[in-house]
DNA sequence: CTATATGCAAAAATTTTGCCTGGTA
DNA sequence: TACCAGGCAAAATTTTTGCATATAG
């Protein structure tokens, strides 16, 4: 249960659990969206009628990427946008639209071994990382098609 | 030449070719820094005593980038950054340090193969990518191991 | 000459911060 | 009840825009 390790988390921190921690939490876990800027957190905590500052949000979605709950991922419109972590689930990449901007995942981790490679090479210690492909969606694909 | 790769580019568009562009052009070819902000761009003209507006230096970077002559990259921190497009140069990728911020080059390219394995299972049409490695570098792993 | 680009300043958008009040442990 | 967190608003940043002027072609 992601609330729990929130809780233990925090107490580690002597930080403490609050209501609006849990919903920002439980923000992502309910969400469609896979990512999400502090803006569309607040967005989508207003829908449900609650009260909640901005700041708070840009406050914990910080909180949340340090303790691990989060990543932060920023595609090319500079967006700083965050997504769940779940831990022991299969890293996956992203697919981003150049036309609408869409961004599907694609599950499939094929980076593992070439890490200890660059490690080997560069003396970096690799903790993680991230793949993005841009290119046209399907649809996009089509929509140019039907106009030329 | 890069500066007839843009001068002949603006000319299909029927855009003109500036003191101005030319000299962010060559901020670029000449800069140390292998990514810079459209802030750093500034800066770095400015540091050549060369009058030139902020906007423009913003409305440049951009309109190099649709050119083909930069590429658009962001690294976690979401500041919004532009390195030289070397065509027919091999592909590379970045190491990031979570310490100390250092962004290194790391000059191979694995993915090709990768691009048409998921064009086709996702029917994405894929153009470009971008792999991002975060970790610790060895100068602050080492900075790490001395406080301990 | 004419249309495009620039500079400047204002506006907009985004993110951070300080400070007082409220609520958790 | 002590201290951490939240709300609010101001401030700081970053980026965009409108418009008058300059300039490339």
């Amino acid at each position: 249960m992601k609330q729990d390790i929130l809780r233990s988390e925090l107490r580690k921190r002597k930080q403490r659990m609050t209501a609006q921690r849990e919903l920002i939490l439980k923000a992502f876990m309910e969400s469609g969206e896979e990512h999400m800027s502090a803006e569309e957190v607040y967005r989508k905590v207003l829908e449900r009628r609650l009260r909640i500052s901005k700041a708070t949000v840009y406050r914990t979605v910080e909180l949340l990427t340090e303790v691990g709950l989060l990543r932060k991922i920023v595609f090319r419109d500079g967006v700083v946008r965050y997504e769940l972590v779940d831990k022991g689930e299969h890293h996956h990449h992203h697919l981003v639209c150049n036309s609408c901007g869409k961004v599907i995942e694609f599950p499939e981790d094929l980076l593992d071994g070439l890490e200890n490679l660059i490690e080997e090479k560069t003396g970096f210690k690799i903790t993680d990382h991230q793949l993005k492909f841009y290119g046209l969606c399907s649809e996009c694909q089509k929509s140019i098609a039907n106009k030329e």
